[in-house]
DNA sequence: GGTGACCATCTTTTT
DNA sequence: GATGGTCACC
């Protein structure tokens, strides 16, 4: 009892109604730092301390991490049994739905998913056999093709609406887009292939079509969450209807300033609709913020004041003083990674851990140079976003094997497999695959297949491969013995890199370790990636003191003592590609809001003046719109005053007690005392005395 | 038909 | 830096 008292009283009036309201749709609008994380905890643990079994609660979040980090907070308030809660993305949980229900439109419980690559994989398969992509021709390439295509299915428009908008020099193309269009369904169709809209797609179809399944989802999970629900689109909010259609107990949390995934469908409008779609919902509005100070919050309102569109009030915070935002302009890329890695070794000497400082950029190629330099600087770091382990050549090559056990209708994978062995071209491969097509069991037709001598040797040695991992049935036995066969291959194909290549076979096996089940370890592999690129998948290293890198996009939810945002320059954020339109333009500058709002102390802005464009080579950049629109009392210039004129400038002029100082960290304060070996005591207001180096310590008089 | 070497191109963000 | 396309050669 005396526990629920004190979680209870942790919380503003806002937050309590919204844990308090457990009955019927809730629309909880939360401002950046404002609690949300907790509200939803402790809703949790508020309905499983009201007896309603954890299981029958679903939090669709949207990362699966971000899930488990929930859960993980109930548990600490009310114990275990929290963690039973269900939970993950729309993706995971369609797909879970669709192994127990896609019997009723036609799938086997064995369906492959295909994630991006895979899904332009096929798409490039099915437009050489139509014969599009013959030279001479400017036919839209298979990135484009996927992207067009999962346009379509997120948003709800047709092909011709999109390209005539979006891509007009395809627009002749039409009619054999659209064909194309049909024939990947089909295919996926015909080969138990789902891509990631897909999963959405069908298990909406599912629930659409079946009422009984309905009835008994409403049953499964009598109260349903939603977190970041500005950024779902209509087809989640479509699944989110259908599945609460028993009770209409839903509560959805989200931030329309800090809508920025437009790109994949998503409607920041949604939140609007929402009580239209749920009649009678309760609105509840969090606009404390407790996360950052006030000049930080300053500035973030000031970022988002501008934009076009806002529902959400100014957010406002109990915490006043603490230091201006800080604009860097640095001369050029690597004066800007030099910078930010001695800023870090500053804060480091000061206290601050290095998990608690965090480096954000618009793209992940950005911080290629910074990398570079905490390298060297011994500084360890894990970078999240960017290519993921997965999308790697070799993984997939590794994984494809495996998914063929699992669904040996997945041609795609065999087309995959087969091409890795010598002599084995495009032509022998589709030749062998109609011969597998044949079959009713493909892994056993192999072995008849007509080989020509070049390439026998190899086929039989992959068959027999096959024919052992079938026999095995632990996971990690199973990739053990494939890697086995694999590597061989990888060092012929990959001759120029393959030891680093070996190293992320090394991560996959230690990944592949914790699963019993082969399907499951394949749908987290598509699903839920291990977030970190490659080559820093140590386990060890997730528990170690490192700085995190990470695109913003990643960066969602998250919150860290320093903030650095780095490559504010036009061009690169805003992106070029997103300039074209004021929508894009919008979601840019609601992304640079979510970089700004992730700082709860320290942040720092940072902007090269020159740098390399694409095609262009080193050019004159110039710094960030989103940077010259601020008002220039939100934040400061730095003023990079070389150690050594800094020495010097202190010994000849001569600090003395009495004098009033400026420090980036610290503020305003007073010199006490000016000690021996060019040290110097300071009063600082709000944090108290502090003895600096005067060669460190970057000291303005007042 | 397959391979390997050379060239150009273009790099957003994610389930 | 990786991918795609083209070409010469086997």
């Amino acid at each position: 009892m005396g526990r629920r008292r004190s979680y209870l009283e942790e919380l503003n009036p806002a937050q309590l109604e919204a844990v308090r309201t457990l009955f019927g749709p809730v629309l909880v609008i939360a401002g950046a730092g404002s609690g949300k994380t907790r509200t939803l905890v402790y809703r949790v643990a508020r309905l499983v301390e009201e007896g309603v079994p954890p299981e029958r609660i679903l939090l669709l979040t949207f990362t699966r991490k971000a899930a488990r980090e929930m859960l993980r907070r109930a548990s600490l308030l009310l114990g275990r049994s929290c963690e039973r809660v269900s939970g993950g993305t729309f993706h995971s949980l369609s797909h879970q739905m669709l192994r127990e229900y896609g019997r009723l439109i036609g799938f086997s419980p064995n369906f492959t998913v295909l994630d991006r690559g895979d899904a332009e994989d096929a798409i490039n398969l099915l437009r050489s056999s139509l014969g599009l992509s013959e030279k001479g021709r400017r036919f839209p390439k298979k990135d484009t093709l996927a992207a067009l295509f999962s346009k379509a299915v997120n948003q709800g428009r047709t092909l011709a609406k999109i390209l005539e908008r979006e891509y007009p020099h395809f627009f002749e193309y039409l009619p054999e887009i659209e064909r194309l269009f049909l024939e990947y369904q089909r295919y996926k169709r015909e080969h138990q292939l789902m891509d990631y809209d897909d999963l959405l797609l069908h298990w909406h179809r599912v629930l659409l079509e079946h009422s009984e399944v309905r009835a008994e989802i409403s049953r499964r999970f009598e109260f349903i969450m939603v977190d970041e629900y500005q950024d779902t689109n209509w087809l989640q909010a479509e699944i989110v209807r259908l599945m609460a259609e028993g009770h209409g107990n839903v509560m959805v949390v989200g931030d329309d300033s800090q809508s920025i995934y437009a790109f994949r469908g998503a409607n920041f409008r949604n939140i609007l609709e929402f009580p239209r779609l749920f009649p009678g919902t309760r609105i509840i509005k969090l606009e404390e913020n407790y996360r950052s100070t006030q000049p930080i919050l300053d500035l973030a309102n000031a970022v988002i004041e501008r934009a076009r569109e806002k529902y959400t009030k100014c957010l406002f915070t109990r915490r006043p003083g603490g230091q201006k935002p800080i604009r860097y302009r640095a001369r050029d890329e690597s004066d800007q990674s030099r910078f930010v890695a001695e800023r870090i070794l500053e804060l480091r000497e000061e206290g601050v851990p290095l998990s608690e400082i965090a480096v954000l950029f618009r793209a992940a190629f950005h911080s290629f140079d910074l990398e570079l330099e905490l390298a060297r600087q011994d500084l360890p770091f894990v970078k999240y976003g960017g290519l993921k382990l997965i999308e790697a050549a070799h993984i997939k090559d590794v994984v494809a094997h495996l998914k063929i056990l699992l669904n040996p209708f997945d041609f795609l994978s065999w087309h995959r497999v087969l091409l890795l062995l010598e002599g084995v071209g495009p032509r022998t491969a589709e030749k062998i695959i109609t011969h597998l097509r044949a079959s009713s069991d493909p892994l056993r037709a192999l072995s008849s297949v007509p080989a020509r001598p070049s390439y026998e040797k190899g086929l039989r040695r992959l068959t027999q491969t096959l024919e052992a991992l079938r026999r095995i049935s632990s996971v990690e036995e199973r990739l053990e013995e494939l890697i086995e066969y694999y590597r061989p291959l990888l060092e012929r194909i990959y001759h120029d890199d393959y030891p680093k290549r070996e190293r992320d076979l090394e991560s996959l096996l230690s990944l592949a370790h914790r699963y019993q089940d082969l399907s499951e370890f394949l749908a987290d592999l598509a699903l839920e990636p291990p977030e970190s690129a490659v080559a820093d998948l140590e386990p060890e290293t997730e528990k170690e003191d490192h700085i995190v890198l990470s695109t913003i996009h990643s960066a969602k939810g998250l919150e860290w003592h320093t903030v650095f945002v780095i490559s504010l320059c036009e061009g690169r954020f805003p992106s070029a590609y997103a300039v074209a339109s004021e929508e894009e333009l919008e979601e840019e500058r609601r992304l640079f809001y979510v970089a700004v709002t992730r700082a709860r102390e320290g942040l720092y802005l940072c902007h090269p003046v020159t740098g390399y464009l694409p095609g262009e080579g080193r050019v004159i950049l110039k710094p960030s719109r989103f940077l010259e629109e601020l008002p220039s009392e939100l934040w400061e210039e730095w003023r990079e005053i070389p150690a050594e004129e800094a020495r010097e400038e202190a010994a000849s002029a001569g600090f003395r007690p009495g004098d009033l100082v400026w420090h980036p960290q610290f503020g305003e304060g007073e010199v006490r005392e000016v000690l021996p070996a060019e040290k110097i005591r300071i009063y600082f207001l709000g944090h108290g005395e502090k003895t600096l180096h005067l060669k460190f310590a970057r000291l303005e008089r007042l």
